[in-house]
DNA sequence: CGGTATCCTTCGCGATACTG
DNA sequence: CAGTATCGCGAAGGATACCG
C-alpha cells in the first residue's frame, strides 16, 4: 500500500485502504472460507482480473488476506483471511452488511 | 443518495455510500457529540465547505445524521449521529480506527 | 489458470465564485 | 454563517492483449 498522504487520524488509513471500489466486497466473499482467482471472479458481478489481482495484492500486503500456494499441476492458488486482521475487518463488514440489509428492507429494495 | 447501479449484495449499497473521501472521518468527527458546519471544518483537516456540506446532505439522506436548526439569532445549525443507524455505523467505524491503530504501531507510524 | 502491461475513459473532488 | 453552482484535472478503474 502507497500512503497517499499524511494521516491526521488512524481511522484514515484503514479507510483510504478500503475505499476503492472491490475490496471491501472481496474480503466478504472470503468470509466463508478460501476461494482461488478464479472462483472470486465468477461470485463478483462486473469484477475484471486485473482489479481482482491488483486488490488481492494489496489486501495481502495490508495482511487482512493469504496466498497459499500448491504446487504441482494444475497449478492452484488459493486466497482466504488471515486470523488476525482478516477476522477483525469482517467484523466491520459485517456491520455495514446488516445496516445495508435494514435499509434494502425499510426502501423496499430487492437483489 | 442516488442508486449508482444493481447491487448484488447489501454491502454493496453501504461501501459505495460510504466509499467517498470524507464521510467517514465526518461520522467519526461526530462520534462524541453534535457540532456545527465550522466545528466541522476546523477539525476536518483539508476538507472544504463544498464537499462537507454535500456529503452531511447525503448522511442525512441515509439517515445517520441528524441536522438540528436553532431558531433565533445568530443562525444555529448542529449536526449529530442518528441514535439508530448511525449509532450502528460508528460501531463498524470503531473497530476500523482500531485496526488503524494497530497498522501504526506494528510500522512505528505517527500522527 | 494465474498474472502483467498498456491504453483510454469516467467521475470524484478541489478551486472558486456567487446567494440569502 | 449556511448553502448552491460551475468548471477542470488527475487518479481510479475498465477493456484488452500478452506471458509462464
Amino acid at each position: 500500500m502507497k500512503i497517499r498522504r499524511r494521516y491526521t487520524c488512524p481511522l484514515e488509513i484503514v479507510h483510504d485502504f478500503l475505499r476503492g471500489k472491490w475490496k471491501t466486497i472481496i474480503l466478504y466473499q472470503l468470509k466463508h472460507g478460501p476461494k482461488s482467482l478464479t472462483e472470486l471472479e465468477k461470485c463478483i458481478v462486473g469484477i475484471n482480473q486485473k482489479m481482482l489481482i491488483q486488490d488481492l495484492a494489496d489486501l495481502i500486503e495490508f495482511q487482512v488476506v493469504n496466498k497459499i500456494k500448491y504446487e504441482g499441476y494444475p497449478l492452484k492458488v488459493e486466497y482466504s483471511l488471515t486470523a488476525e486482521r482478516g477476522q477483525k475487518i469482517i467484523e466491520a463488514i459485517n456491520i455495514l452488511q446488516s445496516i445495508g440489509k435494514e435499509y434494502m428492507n425499510e426502501n423496499g429494495m430487492k437483489i
